[in-house]
DNA sequence: TTGACAAATCGATGATTATCTATATAATAA
DNA sequence: TTATTATATAGATAATCATCGATTTGTCAA
């Protein structure tokens, strides 16, 4: 079990965009493909596809490919790591609990 | 005591730059004058400026003039809100407690 | 009132980024 | 293999944004 670290720069740059918070809500809880989130969403498919690969490249999802889908789901620890990390660094009064995995 | 509620891409685009959240470390815990954080940054005053204001209207910082000088401090209150928000919102499988004010 | 200092605003510029259409790649079924 | 469906990538465009120099506004002391 080793503790998570986060650029809290780059976690706020994932986090800092409307579609993709949409995108993440989505996915929360649950295995969503690519074309599920584009009929959900108002937005052309490679636009969701670059939304997905920023998230996934900031951990905040993982990618499953199950047969011709990808299927993406939340990564709710490193987002819970994230908020920590960032808590930690700028609100030590307001202490949180680490995430470790 | 109300709960303090954040919209939680406002918080993230506030807190998706390297030079914020250099200024935010900075004045985490103390009162800083503009020119204070000019100095401890390699950019130029109307660039902190900028950025103060951005924070400002996020309510991350906390303005407070003195004499000449505009004095600017953390509102690590808001900023603990804003962080457990986004994990209420996308991993609500880590609870983190309410910040209420 | 004038001069000096501190901070905010203005306007311009370059960089980043969100979005789209068109096309390529990947997986499967016929 | 070929057709079909799903996703990713490429390239273009428009919008956003970080930065700067120049200027304005605000505060105070002489």
């Amino acid at each position: 079990m080793k503790l998570i670290v986060v650029n809290t720069v780059d976690f706020a740059k994932a986090l800092a965009d409307e579609t993709r918070q949409k995108i993440m809500r989505l996915c929360c809880c649950q295995q969503l493909s690519v074309n599920e989130i584009v009929e959900a969403l108002d937005v052309a498919q490679p636009t969701v596809s670059h939304h997905l690969k920023i998230l996934k490249n900031a951990d905040l999802v993982t990618a499953e490919r199950r047969g011709k889908q990808v299927l993406y789901t939340l990564n709710q620890k490193h987002l819970a790591a994230g908020c920590c990390q960032v808590a930690e660094n700028f609100a030590p009064e307001y202490p949180i609990e680490e995430v470790r995995e």
